[in-house]
DNA sequence: CTCTATAATGATTATCATTTTCATATTATA
DNA sequence: TATAATATGAAAATGATAATCATTATAGAG
């Protein structure tokens, strides 16, 4: 946590901006929900905490966590953006149950290798990436079996 | 070519839907278009060759391209999902040049063996992935070299 | 071929997430 | 504190997509 808020106050410098109460106020709360999390979900938890903050503002912040690196956004096609915590996390990438839309977490060291190696035979330096995988989970395998 | 109006005069009639003069049209002009395409761009193809054609027309017909599998979405993050050919094509993934937005079409077999090897671990059926590797591709490596 | 029920169309309006605007308030600093 | 720049919140604007609805076109029955 206090990694986090630290690196937001060296880029908020770096950037000669400024620390408002606001900010801090998002921050914290960014920081402390798990997962992934959408621009309104923020706002209402804000909101709960400082109702007079708007939402252009939560807005803004998620776009300052992610130009700092805190935040990274994750695309589930919805049409709704949602950020969840870089910092202190691991990276993962993001298997969902296309039935029950649950969703876990997955890493796979052979995976991100070959990625690396992918990019690199094609000349490019790999800088990052995103993997959806999508399937039937096991409940709802019986389900339909059943 | 042929292939892909036969799958989706199959998918309008098992549905009971309607073959149409402007559904046909969209279809021709959407398999002709390679690589991917967002709805104002293919509706402005559209409307070149028949002006009378709504866009939501062309929306309505991205959706039925979709759900008949002869189209997919592409996700790149900006809020317009773009579309391309399912059909006739064989599977890839996305590596991308975040400087200057290249997009290279990439295979590995291995990444996807070890995607299966993934999902089944966490007891899912895999039924699909979206891969999107970023990275920086050599001639910009180049540029901010020089 | 004609009739008829139903689906499709296109123009328009609505929706929803996100961004911008702008007047006001707050901040860091001199 | 005075000042110049940035931040804020409310509201309006935007942009992509979806829904509405009156009209038109289609497939199949006869």
């Amino acid at each position: 946590m206090k990694k986090a808020a630290e690196l937001f106050n060296d880029f908020i410098t770096k950037k000669n901006l400024r620390m408002t109460p606001q900010r801090a106020l998002i921050l914290d709360i960014f920081l402390k929900k798990q997962g992934h999390i959408s621009a309104e979900e923020l706002y209402d938890l804000v909101k709960k905490r400082d109702p007079s903050i708007g939402q252009a503002t939560v807005y803004r912040m998620l776009k300052l966590l992610s130009e700092s690196g805190i935040a990274r956004a994750v695309e589930f096609g919805d049409g709704v953006a949602r950020y969840e915590s870089h910092i202190g996390r691991e990276h993962h990438d993001h298997l969902i149950c296309t039935e029950c839309n649950k969703e876990v977490e997955v890493v796979d060291e052979d995976i991100e290798k070959l990625q690396e190696r992918l990019a690199r035979k094609h000349g490019f330096k790999l800088t990052g990436h995103k993997m959806y995988l999508y399937g039937i989970c096991r409940q709802c395998q019986r389900k339909k079996g059943g």
